[in-house]
RNA sequence: GGAGGAGUUCCCGAGUGGUCAAAGGGAGCAGACUGUAAAUCUGCCGGCGUAGGCCUUCGGAGGUUCGAAUCCUCCCUCCUCCA
């Protein structure tokens, strides 16, 4: 019995960043293997956006690992509280969305999510269903339980309420409002990112008032983007979207600074933190060539996302283009027909910008002169250059080191 | 309702009558290098033109002026403060 909830907790402490409390916890994970009664894991996911990324799936990690120990997994789609909008960890208001963006988004969502999740484990409730059925009379009973004071012991409203950012009571709603959703489903565990902390404790309190045991919190680190630097967030573009092309996402991984690479072994695979240890060390001590470390982590991303196989195709194809400089197996075809061609010629500038490779004739004039530019296996000088289209029928044209086209003449 | 402040090129942000297609930073793109699309260094970074040059841009619409992102008028949007 210790053993095996020592052997759960093991799993699920992996990369988080704090349990509230970890005592409460312990306890519920005794209850449940004693009664054999699963635990009930909420997490809430607003459909803001249409697609999820690689920092969403930190804790759908998290929450299928929880499944794989044969825990209940909750997924509360926020088609209401989108509509609010959370504003956790924002400093402004946040743009509000109709009820058609959001219905769309969420089914993307639920897609998206299934690619880490076990349908078969996992319930799926959207919380329009009892928060949608609130009258004034619930509302303001639910808002008597919270203070003004206790609000703005949360950090980003403490600030933005001392820098005379506007908060609106709209906001001031959102935490009431998960904290609810956590009531409504008799959560024993919510998962979340750090930054949902206030809004996972109000969940505890709420709880608390309607006479259930308070939900052990769990937070997760924030991933940091492709950047290194900010949160990933689509917003701020630094972000892996997880129906990305596997390539797509390979290259991506290859282009994160190395100093975050432990990061995202730690919150996106499974290793354990031995494993993980271990990699670190090796890495240091020069024993492990971190380019290598970097595909490895690449590989297991994509392979959780897709398979094995396409985990190999995606480092084939980066290694033909970096390794040996040549074209991927499948370019991108470009059909030209009869406009653009004269007397049997075409404009190199003119290419490109057809192409799709440069955006104007300007722009494509300065990647020529600054030799980015290959038709075949001739790099292009001269930007007044005029190319006999039997010349390149079936060439590839190449802008940079990875942007590729094929040509096709239509006659 | 009253008072004040702000809106600049993808983003941040400088610029208060000509030398402004507009400093600087970031992002992006390219080149070199490398262990990678890391890091570093260099170049490019509104559009059209082979070029001289031309055109469009500084919230919107007008106006003053030889000349305006910069001055004036009206309008729109956002923010702050007082109530």
């Amino acid at each position: 019995m210790e053993r095996d909830i020592e052997k759960q907790l093991k799993v699920i402490l992996q990369g988080t960043e704090d349990v509230l409390l970890l005592d409460e916890l312990k306890e519920k994970l005794r209850e449940s293997i004693d009664k054999k009664k699963p635990l009930r894991v909420k997490l809430g996911l607003d459909p803001t956006a249409p697609d999820i990324h690689l920092g969403h799936t930190v804790v759908l990690n998290k929450l299928r690992q929880f499944q794989d120990l044969g825990h209940k997994a909750i997924l509360i789609i926020g088609d209401y509280t989108a509509r609010i909008g959370d504003p956790s960890g924002r400093s402004t208001i946040r743009p509000r969305l109709s009820a058609g963006e959001i219905k769309e988004n969420a089914k993307t969502y639920m897609e998206q999510a299934f690619k880490i999740l076990d349908p078969e484990r996992t319930e799926i409730v959207e919380n329009s269903r009892w928060l949608g059925s609130l009258k004034l009379e619930d509302i303001l009973s639910l808002t008597s339980k919270f203070t003004v004071a206790r609000m703005l012991e949360r950090e980003d409203f403490k600030k933005r309420f001392q820098g005379n950012i506007p908060i609106t009571l709209m906001e001031f709603l959102y935490p009431i409002m998960q904290a609810y959703d956590s009531v409504a489903i008799k959560a024993d565990v919510e998962l979340g990112g750090t930054d949902q902390r206030f809004n996972l404790l109000m969940g505890r309190e709420l709880q608390k008032e309607f006479s259930q045991p308070p939900q052990t919190a769990i937070t997760m680190p924030i991933l940091v983007g492709i950047d290194g630097v900010e949160k990933m967030s689509k917003s701020l573009g630094n972000y892996i979207g997880v129906t990305e092309p596997p390539e797509e996402i390979f290259g991506k991984i290859m282009s994160i600074p190395d100093n975050i690479m432990i990061d995202y072994y730690k919150l996106l695979t499974r290793l354990s933190n031995e494993e993980i240890k271990k990699i670190e060390c090796e890495i240091k001590e020069g024993k492990l060539n971190p380019s290598i470390a970097k595909r490895n982590l690449a590989k297991i991303i994509i392979e959780n996302l897709y398979n094995k196989d396409d985990a190999e195709k995606a480092e084939q194809t980066f290694n033909r283009i970096f390794k040996q400089k040549k074209a991927p197996d499948e370019v991108k075809e470009c059909v030209l027909s009869g406009k653009d061609i004269k007397d049997g010629k075409i404009w190199i500038v003119k290419l490109l910008v057809d192409s799709g490779l440069a955006d104007s004739n300007s722009q494509a004039r300065r990647l020529i002169e600054q030799g980015a530019v290959k038709v075949g296996e001739d790099k292009i000088e001269n930007p007044n250059l005029e190319l006999n289209i039997e010349d390149i029928d079936q060439k590839i044209i190449q802008k940079g080191k990875r942007h590729f086209r094929k040509i096709l003449i239509q006659r």
